[in-house]
DNA sequence: CTTGATCCTCCAGTAACTGGAGATTGTAAA
DNA sequence: TTTACAATCTCCAGTTACTGGAGGATCAAG
């Protein structure tokens, strides 16, 4: 199949198949005799696992990684393991920073009774150090 | 005060300050003779209220229209409110998204038994549809 | 008079794509 | 057969919000 079809069936942008294609995440396809990418079955289930790892938010470095163990079948999974659960770490301290953001705009937004920028809440939280 | 301190006062780095300053956040500072650049504190009340609505997530453009409202003092705040509702509902869905990275991350975590890449539940996981 | 700390300007790099220009190639209808 | 249109190709610039560094001036202290 074409760069097109791969993409449709993955839910990837042409562009990014490329991308992924030139940092190295996909070997490089082989062409046709005008020069045009042609995929396999088996490139579709590659990029559906890099997709789904970035879905999950491991960074394109991460899931280098995981491609690696995930070609060694033999190979033991405790980096995988190991990135998942420092991931899973990552993820959950973004959760909190974003709950404390969010408590804060909430008390903002009290604080804003539609009068003019002086009166604001959200104006002066934010010029006042006690936001 | 020249460009260290108020960088210090602020918890900026001095490169940001000068990046403030060439994207307009700042106006451009008036320079000693020798071209340094001179704050007064005022410019460490502006300053202080980037860093913090940045620190809650405003991009900066939405900074910048927070600052117009903040230096219109007469004008309705009404923009700074939607700003700000918006932004609390984005901050939203990010935890929306987040928490559910994390239960699948969690998922396939608990999944991986410590064998090989074959057998491992985040490899396994990362491959099939079924994430 | 020489450190060492600050400051200056300019520029490149980061992450992970995304979009577009300009040129081919493939296909299908008129 | 022509003509149109879709899909592909390569290369390159732009996005966000800084960050760090090179190379050079300036300043205060000892």
């Amino acid at each position: 199949m074409q760069i097109g079809k791969i993409a449709r069936a993955t839910g990837t942008k042409v562009n990014t198949v490329r991308y992924y294609e030139e940092i190295g995440l996909l070997k490089p396809a082989p062409r046709s005799q005008s020069g045009r990418r042609i995929y396999a079955d088996a490139d579709v289930e590659r990029l559906a696992f890099i997709r789904r790892a970035r879905g999950l938010g491991f960074s394109v470095s991460e899931v280098r990684s995981l491609l690696e163990v995930s070609d060694a079948p033999n190979r033991d999974c405790k980096d995988a393991a190991t990135l998942a659960r420092n991931h899973l770490r990552r993820v959950e301290e973004q959760i909190e920073q974003l709950q404390a953001m969010r408590q804060e705009l909430i008390g903002l937004a009290r604080a804003c009774d539609g009068g003019t920028a002086t009166d604001c809440g959200i104006i002066g939280g934010l010029a006042r150090k006690s936001a």
